[in-house]
RNA sequence: GCGGAAGUGGCGUAAUUGGUAGCCGCACCAGACUUAGGAUCUGGCGCUUCACGGCGUGGGGGUUCGAGUCCCUUCUUCCGCACCA
């Protein structure tokens, strides 16, 4: 029989099905290892070929290791909140839940096909109810706590209640909003419980107050971060403006430190890891307090070279800062009413061309410097934000560039003060040499003076070392309908969490999914929804809040009593590999890892971070497909081919890369594709047409989607597999391109023809194998399971190809040799491996369940070396090494050998290089 | 501007991590078989030369017996951040 792969695939997939072959149970007596893809979020577009490459990865390694002896977690789900499903609806009255349904129907046939070992029984959908309940239970949980930085923790808020109870808020250190109160025991027991309450709100983990916001007028919402990209919206790309807004925002910068220290443990990408430092920019230094000259009050600014202090030559504030109004002189009212207008008129992007530009307007005011008293005048400046730090600079010219800029600009002097420092043309940020006109700390070293000044600033109570970071609170609340509602209720103004057992809260029926016409969210059109009679928030949660747990939720999905059981976190603890892209860096894996750390602060799971080892699947890019007309002949359009298009006028046209093939057109189809080139004549180099071709996004509009189906209906899945990951390193993004797709198919073909023989009936021999067919064996052992180990699938794809054309050259057909081959090679094309695993004579489906062959260096060493020697107890694969002559054993060896005694003449050798078993160079 | 990754045949890539550069596949060329095909098999395929040989991993320099791999410098491409004090 030939190799009929859609007769093998379909019966595989059916019987995996009806035998729930990857069901996971909790199984002790094996290690467990949980292998996790980043879940999709099911668009109406259907995947497309890039989209798999991930889970193909993740499901060979998570089949390799089920062969190897692991227990293994490999769950997939959806998430399926969010905005394309929304706007969809707002434009055709469809319920989102309905497309969301619809569209997951479609995903997970697409999923199926490809034979991926997914334990279904444990799927999750961030939109069910089911699922929404505990997200909403967490965000009780986040509610109902506060970060205390003496235990560097979440706590549970009755252990603040207690604290203030007894001692106020002397004894207490927390993460929370500036303008808590400062208050005694006292005082506190004789507030009312409403004013308890408002205050409380300062400290819990999720909590509502008054801040600027992106706001998203495009979508009628406000945004995250890592939502807005250069001042537009991520999805859908409307402008984005800043307001200021009552919101619900989570406390992650209480957990900023610990956000950054965890990095250092994981086994991820650099890139990712960088981006998180620089979203969370920690930057150490000092804030110091300047005495305004004519005024009680004091501007305070942050630096992280205080060691630069008597470099200041004048203050600068943003044009936002409080104390611009009261401190600008009447002389300078005009000016400075001017700039801050300005400022204000320039949009985002207008201040990011600009960069280069300083400009500013005097307040007419100084300050007095700490140390030696001189007069110090204050600018503001739009080149300071008023959002970070105090808001406020001391500008030191000779030591940054853009205050170096600004005091060319405003002829304000520039101060060396650095025995290294060089300001002809430039600032210079140098830390070597000694200080000069720099006071006391004249003659010291950096380190010293660094110290010097944190000690005096401190006696003086004019400052403090102090560190500063870049990373914001999370806006949490989103102005939309299709997200979980937060589980909150109104006394009043004040927000009061629900009670865990009135959850699920659920998303309520409306009738239209607009904002109403007084500019509330949608859900106020929700009719009778209500908390006993009071008020529920009526926004809901952003996307990223049901994919910031999502992961526990696999471990015991259809758990009503709990996120999950503590038996279950127990077993399976964290992700061991985590497969996704790298757009997530800042968003969604930085979410995850602070909600992994609140939970296990208040005890709910087992590890401190959860995604041990992460790797970035590459983006597959589109290659679109032209056609070149030549201009004129309306009627019967002409075509001519790529090689010859400069010898006409010509206009590329897209053309779908289903007509394609090897970027060779075919004719025919195209004329039959559209009715307007039903005539179509082509310009051919011997008869050929050659298509243009360009890399670009994939896209429908550029008719350069690969669909999968088409691909695995013409090849079958395994094909897709193995294509998949021949295409390249997982991690690089490149351009799909099905021309190679051939070579990968003949391979499979191959690997059936071993089995089988001329007039393709089973047959394989019992007979023992020989030297030469084990050696091919072995190799392949080895090799297969370092790449894997490696993640480095498509050199192991490659190493299968050599495996079987040795084996075909020889004509090896022993059982002893090819059934562990399948099993090796199962990971990657698992049906027909199934398929030749039964026709050897196995029971159906143990396959999966068989362990990997183990690997024999005995069968290498013998025949391929003439050297046999093995360096760390690690055997060299190569034929190529190099000797460190320290050890006797080897020494003897080599001097054994005719050959180089001659190359020695007489004299010790250090180091002898081999070579193919010669050798090369000898050192002496 | 700052940070990160990467530059190897016509193309996708490989190189045991310092040891014969180009494995495997595509494309191409030649041949075999033939039921004439977009099937299968065999051989060839970095550049240069009739050949011996010479050159060759973006460019230049260095370390080393030996460099695609390490160091310095420079150019190019992609990604991320963008006035962060």
């Amino acid at each position: 029989m030939d190799y009929r792969f859609t007769e093998i695939e379909q019966k595989w997939r059916k019987y995996w099905a009806e035998n729930n072959t990857y069901k996971t149970i909790i199984d002790k007596q094996k290690p467990k290892c949980y292998v996790l893809d980043m879940f999709p979020y099911p668009s109406g577009a259907g995947l497309h070929v890039g989209h798999p490459l991930g889970y193909i990865a993740s499901d060979i390694y998570a089949r390799y290791k089920r062969l190897k002896g692991f227990n293994v977690l490999h769950p997939m789900g959806y998430d399926s909140f969010g905005l394309p499903a929304e706007q969809y609806a707002i434009q055709t009255g469809q319920h989102p839940s309905v497309t969301t349904e619809t569209n997951i129907a479609t995903y997970r046939e697409q999923l199926d096909r490809i034979g991926l070992s997914f334990d279904w029984g444990r799927e999750i959908r961030t939109s069910s109810a089911e699922y929404y309940k505990w997200t909403q239970w967490i965000v009780i949980q986040l509610f109902d706590s506060w970060y205390n930085q003496e235990t560097n923790q979440a706590e549970a808020i009755e252990t603040l209640i207690h604290k203030l109870e007894n001692s106020g808020t002397s004894t207490i250190k927390a993460n929370a909003d500036e303008d808590c109160k400062k208050i005694t025991a006292q005082e506190w027991n004789s507030l009312s419980e409403n004013k308890k309450e408002e205050e409380l709100l300062k400290y819990r983990l999720v909590y509502l107050r008054e801040s600027t916001v992106n706001w998203c007028p495009g979508l009628g919402t406000v945004l995250a971060n890592d939502e807005v990209k250069d001042g537009f919206s991520e999805r859908g790309g409307f402008p984005v403006e800043q307001k200021k807004m009552m919101q619900w925002s989570m406390r992650i910068t209480a957990y900023a430190n610990r956000l950054l220290e965890g990095l250092n443990q994981l086994d991820w990408p650099d890139p990712v890891k960088e981006m998180q430092r620089n979203w969370i920019g920690k930057s150490v230094g000092a804030s110091i307090k300047f005495q305004l000259a004519d005024f009680d009050d004091s501007i305070e600014v942050f630096t992280t070279r205080i060691d630069t202090l008597f470099g200041v030559s004048f203050l600068v504030l943003a044009p936002e800062h409080e104390l611009v109004k009261k401190i600008t002189k009447e002389f300078q009212i005009r000016e400075i009413n001017n700039y801050i207008q300005e400022t204000s008129r320039k949009s985002e992007r207008d201040r990011m061309s600009e960069v280069k530009i300083v400009s500013g307007a005097f307040t007419g005011s100084y300050a007095k410097h700490p140390f030696n008293d001189e007069l110090i005048p204050v600018y503001i400046a739009d080149y300071v934000l008023a959002g970070y730090g105090t808001g406020a600079v001391m500008a030191v010219p000779s030591g940054d560039q853009r205050d170096y800029l600004f005091a060319k600009k405003y002829n304000l002097p520039i101060i060396s003060i650095l025995t290294n420092q060089n300001t002809e043309s430039e600032a210079d940020a140098t830390k070597e040499g000694t200080y000069i006109n720099s006071g006391f700390i004249n003659g010291l070293n950096y380190q010293e003076a660094l110290a010097a000044l944190i000690l005096e600033i401190e006696r003086k109570q004019i400052g403090k070392a102090q560190t500063n970071f870049r990373i914001r609170d999370a806006i949490f609340g989103r102005q939309r309908y299709w997200g979980e509602p937060m589980p909150i209720y109104f006394e009043g103004k004040l927000p009061k969490a629900l009670s865990e057992d009135s959850l699920p809260l659920l998303l309520p029926e409306i009738d239209l999914f607009l904002p109403t016409e007084t500019g509330e969210p949608p859900l106020a059109r929700a009719k009778d929804w209500n908390f006993n009679g009071k008020e529920y928030e009526l926004s809901t949660m952003p996307g990223w809040a049901g994919s910031s747990w999502y992961w526990y939720r696999y471990m015991d999905a259809k758990n009503d009593l709990e996120f999950a059981s503590k038996e279950s976190i127990d077993y399976w603890q964290d992700v061991d590999l985590y497969i996704g892209g790298s757009e997530h860096a800042t968003g969604h894996l930085l979410y995850s890892r602070f909600w992994n750390k609140f939970l296990k602060d208040r005890g709910w799971v087992a590890k401190d971070e959860p995604f041990k080892k992460l790797i970035n699947q590459g983006m597959i890019q589109g290659r679109s497909n032209f056609v070149y007309r030549v201009k004129g002949n309306s009627e019967n359009p002409v075509f001519v081919t790529f090689s010859l298009k400069n010898d006409y006028e010509t206009s590329a046209i897209h053309v779908d890369v289903s007509l394609v093939n090897n970027d060779e057109l075919n004719q025919i189809e195209f004329r039959n594709s559209r009715a307007e080139y039903k005539n179509a004549e082509f310009i051919t180099e011997n008869g050929k047409y050659v298509c243009g071709s360009e890399i670009e996004k994939m896209s429908k509009s550029k008719f350069n989607v690969v669909n999968p189906d088409d691909l695995i209906e013409r090849y079958g899945a395994d094909t897709l597999r193995l294509y998949e990951m021949f295409l390249g390193p997982l991690e690089q993004s490149k351009p799909w391109n099905t021309n190679g797709i051939e070579g990968v198919f003949k391979f499979l073909r191959k690997f059936w023809k071993l089995f089988h023989d001329d007039e393709f009936s089973f047959s394989m021999s019992e007979s023992a194998p020989s030297k030469d067919e084990f050696k091919a064996l072995h190799k392949m052992i080895k090799k297969a399971e370092d790449d894997v180990e490696r993640f480095s699938f498509n050199t192991s794809v490659s190493n299968f190809m050599i495996c079987v054309n040795e084996l075909t050259a020889i004509k090896c057909n022993k059982k002893e040799i090819l059934q562990p081959l399948i099993i090796i090679l199962s990971p990657y094309a698992p049906h027909i491996c199934e398929e030749l695993w039964e026709l050897c004579g196995n029971q159906s489906g143990t396959l999966s369940k068989s362990s990997f062959p183990i690997f024999n260096p005995e069968y290498l060493v013998e025949s391929e070396f003439n050297y046999p020697i093995s360096m760390n107890g690690k055997v060299k694969m190569n034929l190529n090494f190099s000797l460190d002559l320290e050890n006797s054993e080897i020494e003897k060896m080599v001097l054994a050998n005719e050959e180089v005694r001659k190359y020695l003449d007489g004299k010790s050798p250090k180091k002898v290089i081999v070579v193919k078993g010669k050798i090369v160079n000898v050192v002496v």
